[in-house]
DNA sequence: TCCTTTAACCTAGAAGTTCTAGGGAGCAAG
DNA sequence: CTTGCTCCCTAGAACTTCTAGGTTAAAGGA
């Protein structure tokens, strides 16, 4: 399972990817891994062990629903999807990654003008 | 001290953020401090009990050298520089970083192409 | 039939980083 | 002489992710 891996996510990002991948439609949790590592280009290499711990904190927060469905594969899946309040904290949140990358960048590219 | 604050930053973010601004020059941690908070807008507040640990933790790998100082302010101080090693991890961080960023929005501006 | 792989779910505890919340010393200004 | 700011530090809480397990069931081959 997995040979090497090693770390390439940043702590406090995994909701907000998960709250994006739902935005395109209901999907199950392992689902939702598959989607992020390939459209990431196997770059996030997230594990199951964080995310359905994710999953089950943001159901509980509210911003994601649950159904017990049947996958393509006719196996027994939970589907997950966005809440109203989901809804708007994916917004929140890309807003916030947004600003983000934009004040690290201001940071790192600083030349000296203070 | 310090109102509200409330997160703010990515863990895994200020080891290359403190590597960033060394790389303009020798500086002491509260320098380090100020300046990442002015040049990210106020958006990257840093508290104390981040940052000196973090320089810590970098010392110890060989990224960056102290040496105790007097300040502007004519205060005791200890000025940090980067070494050898610490100038190649910069570069790697930095790499590291625009991967993921670029990663984070793929998957975040997914369409539907699996 | 049995066995292995894959899909799908789950959790407990380790590891690591940041924040909270303290503490201290010295200089400068009101 | 008291307040504020500069400058340093640490212990423990909080939080997220990873490690490392475990479970059930479908599908496919031997």
């Amino acid at each position: 399972m997995a040979k090497k891996s090693k770390a390439a996510l940043l702590k406090g990002t995994l909701d907000m990817l998960v709250l994006g991948v739902l935005q395109s439609g209901s999907l199950h949790g392992y689902g939702i891994l598959q989607r992020i590592q390939k459209s990431s280009g196997e770059l996030l290499m997230i594990e199951e062990g964080s995310l359905y711990p994710s999953l089950h904190r943001m159901e509980r927060k509210g911003w994601i629903k649950s159904e017990w469905g049947t996958s393509e594969t006719n196996r027994r899946a939970k589907y997950y999807k966005l809440t109203g309040l989901g809804k708007k904290q994916v917004a929140l949140e890309e807003e916030k990654w947004n600003r983000l990358v934009q004040a690290v960048d201001s940071v790192m590219s600083f030349a000296g003008g203070n």
